[in-house]
DNA sequence: AGGTTCATGTAACCCGTTACATGATTTC
DNA sequence: GAAATCATGTAACGGGTTACATGAACCT
């Protein structure tokens, strides 16, 4: 079974929300900064069509007279499992390093698919891969330095320090789910 | 005439530093932090064809006896052209919304193909979209925040302070090239 | 002699990009 | 009645992923 896109995972999780039409989906990639994602047709009804075929999401027309046809999807029940089993994966250092932007998706989803336990299981294994990777990007920076021109020394420091910043938000949240938790088992 | 690819681009960075193999590429990508590239022969060894079909790389086969052959890679005249051309152009408020990656790997080959000015310029721009993005992305955050589930908010978050990391780099940056420049002057 | 690393390639597949197409409804 | 927006699609193309293939040189 072929794994589903980042653009369908974007899909499913804004369905898990509310049904809607491609349009809608459009509009949102368009509109909001989750417009990391591209608001072309010729994305979005193909990954739809795709999620349908695989069973992750189920489709009906809509034709209210007086009003324009839309086709609205939702997740069906193997679709959220589907989706829930991606957001729940282990994260690994691969993950950080090459795919900051999947954890950040799967992260942003969590309150409305998964309970507290999954958040801070998510981010504190977030928070230790970070660092662990993190002084190895400093020790490289710091032998190579003679090797490497500024700008690229530079870049390489952007890319760190970025990553520093990505520690420091997920231990933030970390504090906060924590402090939630607390507050609801009282 | 078709754009060249990111990684298209940064082969050929890399081999205005040095000529080098298909090889010797995929062996940065795979052991340096540059390794936000593929290392794998299916990515690398098409991208240069294309390259050398464009007319931007010129090619070689060293049959050295004893040694293993290798093709060596080096930009012709024309593609460092078109190297410079892409690096130097004017940073725009759509780089920064979905091409931080790009901006970046432009600005990580500045030193050896750019001179002070051009930095200087990219830097400055860099950090007046920066500057003017992010109060779009605080003001968002600010009225959605009842409508957004807390997982959301905080990705939101991240990519904010990710922004704000970002400028801060680049005013850093700003503030060392200048003071070079200060320096050759004298 | 046999396994590992060096070194270069190819082919099928997936999916995002770009551009085009179609028609209904709303707005001026 | 014309233009803009709503709404859904399709088709060609490019390029990255995965997997496979081939052979030479090096190491033990």
């Amino acid at each position: 079974m072929q794994e589903n896109s980042l653009l369908g995972y974007a899909l499913l999780g804004l369905l898990h929300h509310q049904p809607r039409s491609g349009y809608d989906l459009r509009k949102i990639f368009a509109h909001t900064p989750m417009g990391t994602f591209s608001d072309s047709p010729g994305a979005i009804y193909p990954a739809l069509q795709r999620l349908e075929k695989r069973g992750f999401l189920t489709s009906r027309v809509y034709e209210s007279s007086g009003l324009r046809r839309r086709r609205l999807f939702r997740p069906t029940s193997s679709g959220k499992r589907a989706f829930k089993a991606w957001q729940t994966r282990t994260v690994v250092k691969d993950d950080v390093v090459h795919r900051v932007d999947e954890l950040m998706l799967r992260f942003s989803f969590m309150d409305q698919t998964a309970d507290s336990a999954d958040v801070t299981q998510f981010l504190s294994a977030l928070a230790k891969e970070l660092a662990a990777y993190i002084p190895s990007l400093r020790k490289f920076l710091k032998t190579q330095r003679t090797s490497m021109p500024l700008s690229g020394r530079l870049a390489l420091e952007s890319g760190t320090r970025s990553y520093e910043t990505l520690l420091a938000w997920a231990k933030m949240s970390l504090g906060i789910y924590k402090k939630k938790k607390r507050g609801t088992r009282r």
